[in-house]
DNA sequence: GGGGTTATTTACCGCTAAGTACAGATATCT
DNA sequence: AGATATCTGTACTTAGCGGTAAATAACCCC
């Protein structure tokens, strides 16, 4: 699935490439949060103008929205892969540990993009607000549902409390994403991740 | 310490309370992160004109430095009374339902202003942003020299990282500020709370 | 090569941002 | 009362915001 608009056969061809503007974008948005970029920060990192941007991504808001879709949809991203994993104790492991690893990663600005992208911000942010939200809340519920079927696998103990569960990681995961901004590293949050799974129910 | 320039006893005096002015600007930049928030949305809260604000707190920038003191010196507050408590797993267990119970209440905005209130932002705020990790990280050196004189003590086990006991906890208070942005309740912060006691070292 | 189509460039729009000059209002001090 | 000092309200400045109109350039199809 193509985020951005594909390239029709007519008319001059595009100058940039969509997939690696949306990248810089990303980034952009990554660093500075929604309300702090301006268009001037993205054309000015895209490497193209406002025109091309509007035609190419509708505007600031669409773009962001694009650039969350990107994020998610990366190689590096570790949320979803994690939920493939056999066991609730192994879920929680890989996704604490792809955690730590990714957020404090030099190759890109520390934390979380859905964290951090839009948590306080202006009435005019409302709508990327409300979507980070959800991405989030949406997040947690997919982990308490893995972790519901881990009690019918049985690798859960039957009495386990999936949701409060799910909100534990969810939690240690966003914090950890303020950590990686505070400047920890990979290690120190490695740390974390493994004191964090000593909450963790395991087998009975 | 009034965190508020006295007011001087000859020429016109103020027609406002620079307090209360200050507690309502607090509450919008809690609500709208300092990029968010405009000067016509702070003027509007507080009651005054442009003129007023920039006499009484000299410009946005220090008006949200001074906010945040306001918001740490605040009775409501629970990070540093939780650290005078006799033994580190009671500093723990206060400073965890602490957060619980202030992050979710409905008297003010969600979260923690100290977290969500310049956490990725414009260059223009990168003074306030540093200004806020900077409480962050001292926030979790206190807790770390907090544990390490309950090594002492003899409450934590000798063997203890107090580092990564602090960073710890530090991790699943911030992450408990973007719960509650997320809408989690106060009861359910405190299950969290509960869940993190667990991987919390027991006097041996 | 010309017509249709799309992208790029430059210049601009209306609006709001943060911050301030200045005149008038209201107090204290002598 | 008068002088002095401070605060308030209106109106303003400069700069940047998000977004767009219109002309030009580059491509495909016939």
């Amino acid at each position: 699935m193509s985020v951005v608009s594909c390239t029709p056969s007519m008319g001059r061809p595009r100058a940039f490439d969509a997939e690696t503007a949306l990248e810089k974008a990303l980034d952009v948005f990554w660093r500075k949060g929604y309300d702090g970029t301006s268009l001037s920060d993205l054309t000015e990192a895209m490497g193209i103008n406002k025109p091309s941007l509007y035609a190419a991504f509708g505007n600031k808001e669409q773009l962001f929205l694009k650039a969350i879709e990107l994020y998610e949809s990366r190689p590096c991203s570790f949320f979803l892969p994690a939920l493939e994993k056999p066991t609730a104790y192994q879920v929680a492991e890989h996704m604490l540990y792809g955690a730590a690893m990714n957020m404090a990663d030099q190759a890109h600005p520390q934390g979380c993009v859905v964290v951090q992208g839009a948590l306080s911000c202006s009435e005019a942010a409302a709508t990327v607000k409300a979507a980070l939200l959800n991405r989030r809340v949406e997040g947690e519920q997919k982990l308490c549902a893995r972790f519901e079927q881990a009690k019918i696998d049985g690798d859960l103990p039957a009495n386990t409390d999936a949701e409060t569960l799910a909100r534990y990681l969810g939690t240690v995961l966003q914090g950890m994403a303020i950590q990686a901004n505070n400047g920890a590293s990979s290690e120190q949050l490695r740390q974390v991740a493994e004191m964090t799974l000593q909450a963790f129910p395991r087998k009975s």
